[in-house]
This record gives structure tokens, sequence and C-alpha cells, in this order.
DNA sequence: ATTAACATCGAAATCGATTTCGAAATAACC
DNA sequence: GGTTATTTCGAAATCGATTTCGATGTTAAT
């Protein structure tokens, strides 16, 4: 039975050193392994620093070593399935590095952005990882923590003129694969449900799919390109039911989102309209209900785990290099996706 | 055009001091609002410090006030619908309220969480949010951020020897009003598809179903219970499938998750059975693809932004206390639950 | 015995901000 | 003028760990 008084002194470096009869200097070398300490002291500090359940008070190390092994992570949502497995993939790989991660989350919101920034940095974590809102357009804040020497890596929703490590995946090509896949399974009046205007992966995912468009010698229509603001399931619903309505010639759907696909699998199922015989569809992303709806979305596999460690590497790569002191080389790592071919296409 | 040099002076009071020839107590002051600073040198140090960018360093000022305004989150599982909504709203307000989130996930490994909870009272974070996982019998680490004065509030899955607060759902009424809604809509032999042994909120959700297949006279086959062990989508899947090719006398299936249920779905859609006409099905969660599968899902609304919002507070009021060194009074609250009818089930 | 080499230790500075306490200077009062 | 308030400031201690550098004492070498 412990007595647990209201004071309890608390395990520091100082109170061990004066309860041995030894100084704080030779305390904290017999921890730290140092050679000018002998093994008789060495013992007794090592033995009573674990009788006490001692650990260095990580505030003072953090002072004197100016690290706080910390990471920053912000991203747009929590609540999505290839950001939450991103964060999934950081988190657990930093905690085997010895970091841990405070995680923030903009809301797509570019004010918000910008005060995480200035939260992350007043913390002084040792890097940040982030995946920009699709509002960003003032590149000032990015510009600050280059200038704060804290290492940064981008990754999936990026800028493409900030001058630090990215990771991403093709998303031209991706797209491109995905209706080509359409296109060599016999649909020749492919729609798109596109992203916001704004954000590179939205723009590179219109490009990927109006090449491919153009490369098969299909004809570009731009009255089937429906423009998603807010990229949700209830868009993707009521631009298929629009498009059904509109009675259009369209035999196949690109959506950039599963979940935007999803939405126009729920209206198609609902207006007896069968998929993929009457239209086809292919999503974005390969999350998990993809493989659970009925039916089966074919989609672009998005590597999220992949995406979060890649990210974590390079940070961490090049918080090792700021350290030293050393010349960081920016990187810009291009993952590979792949189409999947579920039932919403034809074979 | 600023000219960067390779070794820039950080900004810190000391720095402001000197360039202004007064000393750092009286810099220190100027920015705190210390009464005894003279307007003049007040508007000095606060024009320099603002010129500069200066912030004070977190390090120094985390040792001195022995606050890390940081917050540890330690849950089972990331990538998974309640706990990311959950984390969402802990994240969001924590913000507001001046304090960062460290995130990490247990992966229902009892080893790991006790190795995450060192390492969370290593960085001497302000508090713990914790949802145990799944196999912790040893609660000594629990007792151990007690004993360290480290506010703790445990939500969702908790342990109710420990003595802390704790945010809830009650489980068995939840489990009850679901049994109840299938009973009432006619459904006579109703399965379980329950969690895994130990959790107290697989058990109470077993125990609310029984009371209610009992308290509506309805006789308990315990044949009828599945276990899950790790409540994936999978097991949901097979279970239906062996129930069905068991060729028992089932109308209903309550199944302790909506993912679960999700692959019961499924397996009934291929195999032709209709829902709810032939059986009905309900989970629990009201996690979003609930609303979006094919028939739509009913089951139980369990409130994560809630859940969430409200052990943050109890933990800040917490932390609050400590601080002052008050007393702190140990709160149990239970969030009201919803069942949600939706077309898998009958009216 | 004398010097050199080595082993073992600790005082003190440092990281940067905060706060206590007292000193100095000025203003206000009788 | 002398005393007391008031204003304004800064030296120094503190938070806890780390590291440099110098001081001992001990042993080995000549």
């Amino acid at each position: 039975m412990f007595i647990i008084f209201d004071y309890m002194e608390p395990v520091t470096l100082k109170n061990i050193a004066s309860e041995l009869g030894i100084s704080v200097t030779t305390a904290s070398k017999a921890l730290k392994n140092y050679p000018d300490v002998s093994p008789k002291t060495r013992k007794a500090v090592v033995d009573l620093a674990k009788k006490l359940n001692y650990t260095p008070n990580s505030f003072a190390v953090n002072l004197r070593t100016k690290e706080s092994k910390i990471i920053g992570l912000i991203i747009p949502e929590i609540v999505h399935h290839f950001f939450s497995s991103v964060i999934n993939a950081i988190i657990k790989k930093a905690e085997k590095k010895g970091y841990l991660v405070i995680t923030l989350q903009s809301n797509e919101s570019d004010k918000l952005e910008e005060k995480q920034i200035d939260l992350l940095l007043d913390k002084r974590v040792d890097g940040i990882l982030m995946s920009l809102s699709n509002n960003r357009k003032d590149l000032s804040p990015l510009k600050k923590i280059i200038e704060s020497e804290t290492p940064l890596v981008l990754f999936d929703k990026i800028s493409k003129v900030i001058n630090c490590s990215k990771v991403i995946i093709d998303d031209r090509k991706a797209a491109y694969s995905a209706t080509k896949h359409l296109i060599n399974s016999g649909c020749k009046n492919i729609a798109h449900f596109r992203g916001p205007l704004n954000p590179q992966n939205s723009i590179d995912r219109f490009l990927g799919y109006k090449k491919a468009i153009e490369d098969y010698k299909l004809t570009f229509d731009k009255s089937l390109i429906y423009t998603c603001e807010k990229v949700t399931y209830k868009e993707g619903y009521n631009f298929a039911k629009q498009l059904h309505l509109s009675n259009k010639k369209v035999d196949a759907i690109f959506a950039i989102t599963d979940l935007v696909a999803i939405g126009a699998i729920t209206y198609f199922n609902e207006a007896n309209i069968k998929i993929p015989e009457q239209i086809s569809i292919i999503g974005f992303s390969n999350w998990f209900m993809a493989s659970v709806i009925s039916p089966s979305l074919s989609t672009v596999d998005q590597p999220g785990n992949e995406m979060g460690k890649t990210a974590l590497k390079l940070l961490l790569k090049e918080i090792k290099a700021t350290k030293k002191g050393k010349k960081i080389e920016y990187k810009t790592i291009v993952l590979p996706t792949d189409v999947i071919c579920r039932n919403s296409t034809k074979k």
C-alpha cells in the first residue's frame, strides 16, 4: 500500500542526485552513458531512476535540444476514408520513429488553415505535413513555414508553385486510365461529374478525362460536364437525376469521387436503370464502400496508406537533414494508381 | 527583398530587450501587460515584437508553466466512421479552447495502448481522452495516468471500475430499443450478431437484446447468437451465410455494428433473399453508408460528435480544476440514442 | 620520486520565459 | 525640507536537462 502525499516531490535529476549525494551533472551523464562515470555510480543512478520511475522532463529536453519530436498534420477533412487512412499511416509510422502527431482539420477553410499553420509553428513542431484546402490561393502562409526552416511536405492536394517536397498521384493519368477503361468497354458518350474549379487534382482529373475522350476520337461535349461544389453524395445523386431527366444520350459516367459515384448509383437503382447495361459508372479513390455497394463500383485506387507513409518518410529525412544543417533536396514522388474493375462497368 | 542570412538570430525576449537597451524582465512585462511598465517602454516593446514577428518560445513557456496545452487522445481505430467523427469533434473544440491534440491509435492492442499512455505521460500532456481497446484487462496503466495527476476521461469503450469521468451511451438500453423495434414490426425469431466477449459495450448490447427478447415473451435461443471477433464486414457476410444455410427459422437480425449489418445485407442481396420481407436487419452506429446501402439500413444512432464534445468539455474542466488544486468530481454522462427506421426493417 | 596519463567528478553556463523582490527615481504630501 | 507614495525598472532565481571545461585524485611510466 502506497501513501500518496498531497505534495509529491517530482522525480527530477536534481532529486536523484541529492538522494545519492552526487551532482546533477553526474546523474545526467550516468543515464546518458557518458564514459566519465564510474560503474558503481552509474549503477546507483540507473537503479534509483528505475525505482523512482524517472522520465526526463520533456519540456526541459525540448528547450535544450530545440526539438519537440512532434509533427503537425493539416488536412481538409478527417471524416473521409481517404484522409483517415492517410492519418492512420502517418500516425503509426511516426510513432515507430519516435514522433507524435498533432492533427488539425482545415475544414476547407483557408483562413482556418492559416491559423493552424501559425499554431503549429508556435508549438515549434519539427515538421509539417499538409494537404491543402480547396480555397487556398494565397501561398504566403506556406512560404512562412519554409522561411521558419520547418520542413514541409505537401501531399495529395498540393501547390505546384511552392518549393518543397510533395507526394502525389498522377491525377491526370489516373483519370485518363479510368476514362479509357470506360471507352474500352464500349462506352461512347461519357459524362464527367467533376470537382470544383480550383483544386489542382480536380482540374487534372478533368483534363485526363478530356484527353482520353479526344485521343480515342470521341467528341468532347461540354454539356456532359457537371461540376460538384462540395463533392458530396447528394450532388452525385442530383446530377444523375438531372442527367437522366435531360434525356441526353449518355452511356457512362466518370465521377470525381466514389462518394459522388455512389450517389449516382443510388439514383439509377431507384430509377430502375441498369448498371452497367444502360449506364456504366466509375469512381475514384477506392474507399471501402465501393466494394460493398450494389453493384460494386469500379474505381481508381488511390493509395492513402502509401501516401501517408511516403510523405512522412520524406519529412523525417528533411528533419534529419535540417538538424545537421545540410541542404535539403526537394523531391516530388508520384505514386502509381490502378483501375479496379468491378460490376459497375462492363468487361 | 529580404536577405536571409545563414544564421538568423532567433527572435527572443533577450534580443528584443538588448535591441531596445532594456532588461529581459521589462520586455516580458511589457508584453504581458504588467502595470509597472511605462507606456512609452511598453509601446516600444510591443512595436518591435510585432515588427520582428515575435512569438514566445513554447518550450520555455511549457517548462515554466508546466503546461503543454496539448491533449492526448487514444482510440482503437481511426478509419472508422464513429471514431473519426469523435476525433473530428474533439480536435475542433480543443483548438477553439487553445489546445492541440495528439492522436494515437491502439489498433485494439493492449500492449500498444500501454506504450502510448507512457508516451503521452512522458510528453506531459495536460489531459488524456481514451476509448479502450477490446483486450484491456489490466487496468494498472489507467491507474498510472490517474496517479500522475493527469486528468483522464474515458468515452464509449470504458471500464466501469476505473475512477474517472466517463461519457457513454446506454448500450443496453439502445440495444433493447433496437430489438424492441424488430419485435414491434412483427419479428419473432431474432438472431444477434454480437461483438467480442470482453468489451463492455459488446456485452451490454447483448444483454439489451436478451432482455427485450425475454420481456416480450420470445424464447432466447443461444444458437442464434453469432460472435464476431473482429467486427468486420466479412464476418457479417459470413454469419449471414451460415445462418441462411443452417435453415434456422429466423426473421430478423440485430447486428452489433452497421458494418456487420451491411455485410449481412450484401449476402442476402446476393442470395436473393428479400429484406425486410424475408428477413429484417437492424444495425448500430448510424454511419453514413447506412443511409446509402440498398435497402437503407435501420440502425441506432450513436452520437459521435456529441460524445467527442462532451468528453472534451469534461476534460477541460478537470484540467482547470487540477491546475487550481481543486478536487475533481467525477461524472458519468450518458448520451441519448435514437432508433432510426429505414428500409431494412418493416414498419 | 617525479611526471604523465587517466579516471572520476562537479561548477557553471545554457536553452527562453516568467516572477519575485528590491532598488532607484520621481512625485506627492505634511 | 523631509518623509512617504508611487512609478519604473532590473538582478537574480526558477523551471529541468544538457554539456563544456576545469578540478581533483589515482595509477602508470620514467
